[in-house]
DNA sequence: GTTTACATACATTCATGAATGTTTGTACAG
DNA sequence: CTGTACAAACATTCATGAATGTATGTAAAC
């Protein structure tokens, strides 16, 4: 039997890893915590002594993944924006290139993504996505205030449009099996929208 | 105690609407088969001998609702498409018009869309995909046939940003609590979107 | 009288959570 | 350095309730 600390954060994470898999392509509600606890090698013992209960795991699933809008919000966060957009562009870009191969963040979006309906979900979902949507206006709407906004769309307007554009692609994509370079279509899908976003210049 | 069969209909239909409303809500998982005969007012052998289980009950909605997707591929397939990505673009708008104000189905749109994981439903809801896709791919290929497409993007490519933009602003509709005007904003994003898939034509 | 359209009752499965048992590491006394 | 006490890290067992599915009852329609 293990018993060093080693081992007890080994079986930890061995648990998280079976329940984040798991999660990912039956849902949430269909695995039951001995199937997780199965599949990690343990019995449910195991898992109650790590957890309190089937939420308390998924709010330990979601406390050790960086969730994509994280990454955005922490790069757009970190930057001193004198090019709103641009930075703005640049960070979704980022995000997309570390969604492509992260798997843990793709299971993770899958299964909040799952997940928002069933009460508890929905909480956390909701204020990272505040989160993210706060983020984004206060960005267009500096861009808004500096003059680089086109003049067709209220920074309310962008930030919906991204956040839908972004959202849809992710989905998109892991619904298509990946069948398409998340990251390359991604980033001329962006520019090209940043193009009708951005202020038109004809004469400068 | 009823027998005619208008009123087998109106329990069949009763039934229903309670599913419809408690799956949207609460998540089909957790949401008893009582608790829907309940709402109906009536008991589960009523809900038993309509249908066989709650998957058969799923598979019910989901043929009486019209989603949205059948309605752009109707219209799509009646007309005979002298301008693809016109004909495309008014029948997406029309498809965002019809949506906002039809509670069916955007009830319909969450549950499916929260049931994708659950085995079964990936199976409706990937097929409805399947044939939106391949609806899109034929007017975008033959938009690219007869040069009204912008090269730099391929028929495929162009198809998979029509379905990421839509879906993602359905979902973002839905999620925000239907915080902006969805048509409205929706017809602004495609006529831009349509602009930059279009052939640009500087000289012609 | 036969089938429809249910309601009621019951058997069974299954997940949960708690309670308890067991083994091992670890600290400390001597 | 050795035995002992205690707690961590599990495994095992059990009780409970909830949901499901089925079997049966039954009144009205046809």
């Amino acid at each position: 039997m293990r018993k060093t600390k080693e081992d007890a954060e080994q079986t930890r994470t061995a648990i998280l890893n079976a329940a984040e898999k798991l999660f990912c392509t039956q849902g949430t509600a269909a695995v039951s915590l001995e199937k997780i606890s199965k599949k990690a090698g343990v019995t449910r013992g195991a898992l109650y002594w790590h957890f309190k209960d089937k939420l308390d795991l998924l709010r330990a699933l979601h406390e050790r993944s960086i969730p994509p809008q994280k990454i955005l919000m922490r790069t757009a966060a970190e930057n001193n924006p004198e090019d709103p957009l641009g930075l703005l562009e640049q960070s979704a870009i980022d995000m997309l290139k570390i969604f492509e191969v992260d798997k843990r963040q793709q299971r993770m979006f899958r299964i909040m993504n799952a997940h928002m309906l069933d009460k508890a979900g929905s909480q956390w979902s909701a204020e990272v996505n505040i989160d993210l949507c706060q983020t984004l206006r206060k960005l267009t709407e500096l861009a808004g205030a500096q003059g680089s906004l086109n003049p067709d769309f209220t920074p309310e307007e962008t930030t919906v449009l991204l956040m839908s554009s972004m959202s849809g692609l992710l989905n998109e994509w892991l619904r298509s099996d990946k069948s398409f370079a998340l990251a390359e279509l991604g980033s001329k899908m962006l520019r090209k929208q940043m193009e009708f976003i951005r202020v038109k210049k004809p004469t400068d």
